[in-house]
DNA sequence: CTGAAAGCGCTAACAG
DNA sequence: CTGTTAGCGCTTTCAG
């Protein structure tokens, strides 16, 4: 039966042998004889032992902690996200410390500061800005930091995204071999540089096809604002076509078309999304979308991670993964 | 300019004063004289000096970090919650360290002697039914434990959940007023507190308009079963009235109905979810459903956590919260 | 291979 | 009010 908490020294005791012998039993690099082992993990086994994480973190400076900062959870890209990174870490016996960075804990800085405190081995920053005085802050700090679906002009810093020029390229691509030619652009927050990149990647594609933006309205990433954009493109001279900046904006500007302009998707508009996230399949929406490979990012992203911790890498990698258009029914595709 | 990792000492030795006064200056219940604190503020302002949380973890026994455990976020019912929760910890000077309970990291167990070898100060379980063995354990250590969305036999377990029985007797009440008469429900996992007392109350409901349950399947809180899970109860003698346990799985139902068995909702079949979650005010839904509260039952938590912590209370508490029946399009209504 | 001893950075008595 | 001292539980030299 164990009790509160146990000491290695208590477990050192009933073994009969040195606490510093119960530490080297539970430390990976360790050496004990197989005898001393097994009498150290039966007397652990017996009082409830576990060593205390934050102990062995203060000594070997190595908390196992992963600070991650996520600005919100309601696009349901991040959930997934959280989900896939924070299981990864766990395989890889780390774990994660969520920070939201949203509006009440005032700016994301103090944020970061509150993380640093928790001597975490490594910030992802989720979809986030951060200022370059917080960069200097934790290369100061000697704290391995990524980028998650956010890339920063700053070449010191790594970054995971998707191939966001790409797929807005391959949107537009769509849209004009599909025989649209009056096309709108629902624009995410321009602050971010997936925003930045998509809508670069789409204009490009259109430009290469000898045709210009026809309207463009901005839903910075927000569903009401998203709603309100569709309002404003449709109002007159509608487009036939819209690439929306992401699918949680997609959704609601698709629901404004049908349920409040009134018109059907994809015979009278045809629309295409960004992410793939799980609700892109269902059929009350069936959209045609980029998808955003959250699978490949995380794994890309925790393997970055993990190198910089372990100071094999030390170089900055800017990673961008190449997501496929995934075809469904939201866009009109003409048959030939 | 700050570098790498600095010290209370290395503050005082700037500052001129002992290291303890350093400590005093940063720790809540302090007493420093304004002269010797202002002095150790600029010091530490210059040297960018913040106080290493795991080390007076330590010493103080309090990480003022809480582990949440939750199973997974596709349900966008705990991403919101995962959110508060970590909102309203940050908001009390506390992270939340999150640990993933799907698949891969063997069962429950497991993963709650990892929590607890981070010295937490609180454990919240999200939908995950825990061991007795297991709750045996935190006693044990002495850390408090509150269950969130499940409760549990055990009455020395402290739970929060809604009103799970009364929301399904509402849901019942308002297919029976509304001239509902052969009515099915669909079951979520059950093994979970909230399925078995949301189908109770809707059962209990039901009878006491003088009603049985006309059909019923499972779908184990997965889209994919719900799907199933409808094709069966339409199968042959289908209902005209569905009840089911939460909105995720309303809404892959509501689709199999609409668009793979051609039915109409709610003019051919009414349904009612539970959650409330946001995509269930979509136009594409506009799904009748029982809210959960999730920002009182968030509150409520924090609270009971916080004073078990800080011991104020140590007894157990079931908190119960009720949440009104929303209603929208998917259910009919008779006009009289 | 093992034990003793020195801290990691901090808080909490305890004297002054 | 302030400085000194003793640890928190562990890893890690350093001798044996």
């Amino acid at each position: 039966m164990s009790h509160s908490k146990v000491t290695s020294a208590e477990v050192a005791a009933l073994a009969g042998v040195s606490q510093s012998d119960v530490s080297r039993v539970f430390t990976p690099g360790a050496s004990a004889s197989p005898k001393t082992a097994e009498k150290v993990r039966k007397a652990a086994r017996e009082l409830g032992y576990r060593p205390n994480v934050l102990a062995r973190a203060m000594v070997s400076g190595k908390s196992r902690m992963i600070g991650v900062v996520v600005a919100y959870l309601e696009n349901q890209f991040y959930p997934d996200v959280l989900e896939k990174l924070s299981s990864a870490f766990q395989a890889e016996g780390y774990h994660v410390l969520v920070f939201m960075a949203n509006n009440t804990s005032g700016n994301i800085d103090s944020i970061v500061d509150e993380i640093l405190d928790y001597q975490v081995d490594g910030i992802i920053a989720a979809s986030v800005a951060l200022s370059s005085e917080l960069t200097e802050r934790c290369r100061a700090a000697n704290i391995p930091m990524v980028l998650f679906n956010r890339s920063q002009d700053d070449p010191s810093m790594s970054a995971v995204t998707s191939a966001n020029f790409e797929g807005g390229y391959k949107a537009a691509e769509f849209f004009v071999q599909n025989g649209h030619r009056k096309i709108g652009y629902i624009a995410g927050w321009e602050g971010a540089s997936t925003q930045r990149d998509r809508e670069a990647g789409f204009v490009h594609g259109l430009r290469d096809a000898g045709i210009e933006l026809h309207a463009r309205t901005v839903g910075n990433f927000h569903m009401d604002q998203a709603r309100q954009a569709a309002r404003d493109m449709f109002a007159k001279d509608a487009p036939e076509a819209v690439f929306v900046a992401n699918d949680h904006m997609a959704f609601a500007v698709l629901d404004t078309l049908r349920y409040e302009l009134g018109l059907r998707v994809p015979e009278d508009v045809s629309i295409i999304g960004y992410d793939d996230v799980s609700m892109a399949a269902w059929p009350s929406y069936d959209l045609t979308t980029v998808r955003q490979p959250a699978n490949r990012m995380v794994a890309e992203t925790v393997e970055i991670m993990l190198s910089k911790i372990e100071n094999i890498e030390t170089m900055p990698r800017k990673v961008e993964i190449d997501g496929p258009l995934i075809v469904r029914g939201s866009a009109r595709v003409t048959k030939d």
